[in-house]
RNA sequence: UGCCCGAUGGUGUAACUGGCAACACGUCUGAUUUUGGUUCAGAAGAGUCUAGGUUCGAGCCCUAGUCGGGCAACCA
């Protein structure tokens, strides 16, 4: 009967209590408003998944508002470029509204609070108007225009209506208060004069309204109950509701702007004039370049909407503004991918394989699973014969009895195909190996249902038969930054952090015959290797496809561990290394207990951190002096530590005294007690 | 020197509004496996920024600090 609570992020919360305080249901609308400057990323996916999901929850229309007030940035391209991205993701929206819908509104209502006193024309320039708001610490001082009357506003915004200005000469201002603490509110500019044709009211006005003034009155006209956008438009947020004071009407829903914290990603960047600048620099090939972090280059590199979506939700919503670690974004594409991709082979890096006991000149079709996670995903053919690519790095003359793959004398298993046991390797001069041959139970094919089928085997290899294999090329891409947040460093500019190696190109790799019928759309998995699909610029004399994501390869992981390799980039080491646990951190986890014991465990936990302590340096113990007062456990456990520290010869300094001194004094006896010991 | 916001495992979020700090990713074991994938079972990892206070009881409420972020575009 009781449901599991549901757990509602902090903007749900508000909607509703709002409905529970008497909002109708059906007031509910919300709004995803992009600015067509630029392409959308995966950042504004999370607005995007957010306020869908919102009108999805709640059964609520959402607008796609273009917010376009800016002509000298805006264009009909990101328009069309943004429409396609958020049908893409999945979504369909109720109006298709633009701010420049609204111009002549906003302009009468301009007009309305000009004759009320409550904006002005101000013809200095931006220099001065600049100067004399102050600074946040000190309040600004009037315009010489403040005082202009009504009737010479008037006038002059309707001259600047009408063109007779130049642009940057006059702009309206709202009269608020030049002494605010918010700098917002201090006379902010509602027009200003742009000479330039806008992508949908053309030359229509000269005259464009700031996005404070435009913004909630978008909302307000369209009826948008919750107005969410992001962090930085906090402080906003008291201009916003002063532009509906002015306009207001009680009959009418009041929209109510709330904001949360922008969703950044590892690795990357996230801000258009940094993705721009990417671009311009043609450090990536373009918005749809694969390693951008833009849905269109996610879509490109072979994310699913399902994925993107998938993120988002788990992503969360809140108010804290943080780094999200690729490696979720990574896992939801595999997790999607896995129950969907197409099963194939491929070999990117090959070394030829001949079975001698294969008879020359043979071939012969083999089944593959077209993917084992879904029964119904049905079968294709892949052709076999004598001579084969497998991957250079599946054969190691010797290996280790952790090696999986193929050995001199071992046996693995050729997926789909027979069991093969390595017998001899043909070298060149320089001794690298061109040629690996083997031999082949010919009882094993796979599915064939025999005994030497079902043999259990060390390792499963992927392979392509030569005479049959297609040609390909293949774009790995790794991640677009060495550093996990490039642009959060004081004085270094982002692009310090580019990886050099973010791309990588194999020109002719070997790929299956049936992937020759790929489309654009599909997905495949080629075995042990990762996700990939067909890039845009794939034809069908040339085929091309781009890495979407690896499979987890533990493998790959022991092999990199030991020799520490320095090639990829490594993961975020902040805090501890995990796994393995230093004497000072096994001190501190017993300690952290140690006020609850008594008797024989006390006395247990005592003796385990003495031992222990014997492995400490005064180096790793004296960070932990500072330990809150309030962790009275992991005190006693650094006190304990400390006397077999100064028994074994530690030299006392003033550090190492006051810490003593105020275990003396503490309330707690046990820590009272320790202190007194080593004093 | 002002105003606003935030602070919970390595990361991202929860904690039904004061009651045993939970989930996911990641990490590590083990089992299964014709993908070193998947799946399954398990483990480690948090004294909830600090110091006080209210309370039988505080991650949550109060006070004061600390640290981080935002705010002075004719951008949005």
């Amino acid at each position: 009967m009781t449901e599991a609570p549901e757990s509602l992020n902090f903007l749900e919360q508000i909607i509703a209590e709002d409905l529970a305080n008497g909002l109708a249901p059906d007031k509910l609308r919300f709004r995803f408003p992009p600015e067509p400057n630029g392409y959308l990323h995966i950042g504004h996916a999370a607005s995007i998944c957010l306020n869908f999901g919102l009108g999805k929850k709640f059964n609520a229309p959402v607008n796609l508002r273009f917010d376009d007030t800016n002509p000298t940035k805006e264009e009909q391209e990101y328009v069309d470029a943004i429409r396609y991205d958020i049908e893409w993701l999945g979504f369909q929206w109720d109006k298709e509204c633009y701010s420049s819908d609204y111009f002549q509104e906003l302009y009468d209502w301009a007009i309305e609070l000009i004759k009320q006193g409550k904006a002005y024309v101000d013809g200095q320039s931006p220099d001065l108007i600049a100067e004399q708001k102050g600074t946040p610490t000190t309040p600004g001082k009037a315009s010489p225009f403040r005082d202009t009357s009504v009737e010479e506003n008037l006038d002059l915004f309707q001259r600047m209506k009408e063109g007779e200005f130049e642009a940057g000469t006059y702009v309206l201002r709202a009269k608020i208060d030049m002494s605010s603490p918010n700098m917002l509110m201090r006379d902010p500019l509602m027009y200003r004069i742009v000479r330039k044709a806008h992508h949908r009211t053309g030359t229509e006005w000269c005259i464009y309204p700031m996005y404070d003034w435009a913004h909630g009155q978008s909302d307000y006209l369209e009826q948008i109950s919750h107005s969410l956008c992001t962090l930085e438009f906090k402080p906003h947020r008291e201009l916003y509701d002063w532009c509906l004071d002015q306009i207001y009407d009680n009959n009418k829903l009041r929209p109510k702007q709330r904001e949360f914290a922008r969703r950044n990603l590892s690795y990357t960047v996230m801000s258009k004039r940094k993705l721009l600048e990417l671009v311009q620099s043609k450090t990536v090939a373009g918005w749809d370049d694969p390693r951008m972090p833009t849905i269109s280059g996610l879509r490109r590199r072979g994310y699913t909407p399902a994925s993107i979506r998938k993120f988002s939700e788990l992503s969360g919503i809140s108010k804290r503004d943080g780094v999200t670690d690729v490696s979720l974004l990574e896992f939801c594409i595999r997790e999607d991918l896995n129950k969907t991709a197409t099963r194939v082979m491929g070999v990117l890096d090959p070394v030829k394989l001949v079975i001698t006991n294969y008879p020359e000149g043979k071939e012969e079709m083999l089944v593959a699973e077209n993917n084992p996670e879904d029964p119904n995903a049905g079968t294709h053919e892949v052709p076999f014969s004598r001579e084969l690519y497998i991957e250079r790095e599946d054969f190691k003359e010797e290996a280790g009895s952790k090696f999986f793959r193929l050995t001199l004398g071992q046996e693995v298993r050729l997926k789909n195909a027979y069991i093969i046991k390595g017998e001899s390797v043909v070298k060149d001069e320089k001794g690298n190996i061109t040629e690996i041959h083997c031999t082949c139970d010919l009882d094993s094919k796979s599915g064939s249902g025999t005994e030497a089928s079902m043999r259990k085997v060390k390792g499963t290899l992927h392979w392509v038969s030569i005479q049959h294999a297609i040609k390909a090329e293949i774009r790995e891409y790794d991640r677009l930054f060495l550093d996990e947040a490039p642009d959060s460093h004081e004085g270094k500019d982002f692009m310090e952090f580019v990886n050099p190696d973010s791309l990588k190109i194999i020109k002719e790799a070997y790929l299956e015959p049936f992937l020759q019928e790929a489309k654009l759309d599909d997905k495949f998995q080629f075995q042990r290797l990762g996700y990939f699909t067909l890039d845009k610029d794939a034809t069908s004399e040339r085929l091309i496809f781009n890495k979407t994501v690896g499979l987890r390869d533990t493998w790959a992981k022991q092999q990199s561990q030991p020799a520490q390799q320095g090639n990829k980039p490594s993961q975020p080491s902040k805090g501890q290394p995990q796994g393995q646990r230093s004497a000072i951190n096994e001190i501190q986890k017993i300690s952290k207990k140690y006020t609850n014991l008594s008797g024989d465990k006390l006395a247990n936990a005592k003796a385990s951190i003495m031992n222990l302590a014997e492995g400490v340096s005064y180096e790793e113990l004296q960070p932990l002096f500072n330990t809150a007062a309030k962790k009275v456990g992991t005190r006693i456990g650094v006190m304990i530590t400390l006397g077999v520290l100064l028994n074994k010869g530690l030299v006392r300094n003033s550090e190492i005294d006051a810490f003593i001194e105020a275990g003396l004094n503490d309330k707690n006896e046990l820590l009272a007690e320790e202190a007194k010991a080593i004093k």
